[in-house]
DNA sequence: CAAGATACGTCAATATGGCTGTCCCATCTT
DNA sequence: AAGATGGGACAGCCATATTGACGTATCTTG
C-alpha cells in the first residue's frame, strides 16, 4: 500500500495508519483460522448434544482446575446466566463437578470430573491436530511470531488473566 | 514439553503429538485475540443496529466487489437462507447494492454504495487501530510467522479462496 | 453484632445468528 | 425442450447471547 518513499521530510507517518493490506491480511486470515480451527471439534461435541459455549467452559476448567465461577466468568466474558446454562448442561451430564471453596464457602470450585477429562482430551486431540500441523508447515520461529502478534491484540487489563492461564505450563 | 533429549533409540515421538503446552497457547491466544479483536467493532455496528454476521459480510464485499452471492457463501461458510437476511439488512440501509451480473443475468454482483464504502472504513479503522498496534509491538518478522501459522489451518480447499481475497493487494 | 458487600443462582423476556426442508422463478446449458 | 444452476423466500427450530430484577449464603468491616 504505497508507502511514499518519497517526501523525506515528512516524518514517517504511524504505523498505525499504514499498512492496509497488511492489516486486511491479517484480519482474513484471523477469520479463516479461527473458524475453521473451532470448526474441526463440532463433530465431537455433537455426539454429546453440546456446542461450542459448552467447549469453551470445558476447556478453560480444564486447563485451571479449581477455577471459580467469577474467574472463568472473567475469561469468557460473558453473563452469568449464558455461563449457567452452559455449567448446567456439563454438570448433567456429569462433565464438571464443582466444590465449596476452601478459604471462602461462597465460592465454587469448578473441576472436571474423570469423564470430563477424556471428554475434554479427545477434543483437544482435534484441535492438537490442527495446529501442530500449522506449527510444524510454518517452522518454530513462525510459531514464535504468532504467540507475539496475538498477545498484541489482548487489551493490557486482560493479558495478566492470559497470562495466569500459562504461568504453569 | 519436555522432548527428552534422552532415550535416542526412540525416534522422536511425532510432533502432532508432542508440545501440549504450546497448542494449548495457541489455542488460547487464538480465542482472545479474535474475540478481542471482533470485539473492537461492536461499538460502531451497534449504531446502525448490525451485528457482527452483518460486518463479516460487509467486509468480503468491500474486499471483492462485484462478488456474486455464491462466492460469498462460500467464503462465509453460512446457508443461503443466514447470509439472506443479512444482505436484506444491508440493502435496507442502503450499505450494499447488486447488479445483474455480465456474463451470467442470474448472478447478482454486490457491491458497496458510498455509504456503505464509508461505513465499512469506518469499522476498519479500528481492526486496523488494533491489528496495527499489534504489528508494531510484535516486529515484521512476527507478522510473517503470524500469517504463516494461520494459512496452515485453512483446509487446503478454501486456501484458493483466501488466496483469491489477496491477490490484487 | 449488625450492616453491607460479595459469590452465586434464578426468573422472565428478548435478540442474534445460525440451521433444515421445501418450493419457486429466472436464466443458462445441452 | 429438458435439466442444471443462481438466487429468493416460506415456515419453524435451535444455540447462544443479552438485560434487569431478585434471592440466599457467606464474608468483611465499622
Amino acid at each position: 500500500m504505497a508507502v511514499p518513499s518519497s517526501s523525506p521530510v515528512t516524518p514517517a507517518a504511524s504505523p498505525l495508519f499504514l499498512r492496509e493490506h497488511e492489516v486486511r491480511r491479517g484480519v482474513e486470515l484471523l477469520f479463516f483460522g479461527y473458524t475453521r480451527l473451532t470448526r474441526s471439534i463440532d463433530e465431537g461435541l455433537a455426539e454429546h448434544g453440546l456446542g461450542r459455549a459448552h467447549h469453551r467452559a470445558l476447556y478453560f476448567i480444564a486447563r485451571q482446575p479449581d477455577l471459580t465461577i467469577s474467574e472463568l466468568l472473567k475469561i469468557l466474558a460473558i453473563t452469568k446466566q449464558s455461563l449457567g446454562r452452559v455449567l448446567t448442561d456439563l454438570g448433567a451430564q456429569g462433565l464438571v463437578e464443582t466444590r465449596a471453596g476452601v478459604t471462602d464457602r461462597r465460592q465454587k470450585l469448578l473441576r472436571l470430573t474423570p469423564d470430563g477429562v477424556a471428554f475434554e482430551a479427545r477434543l483437544f486431540d482435534a484441535l492438537r491436530t490442527s495446529l501442530a500441523a500449522a506449527y510444524a508447515a510454518a517452522g518454530q520461529e513462525s510459531v514464535t511470531g504468532f504467540w507475539r502478534v496475538l498477545e498484541g491484540l489482548i487489551p493490557p487489563n486482560d493479558r495478566v488473566m492470559v497470562a495466569a492461564l500459562q504461568k504453569d505450563m
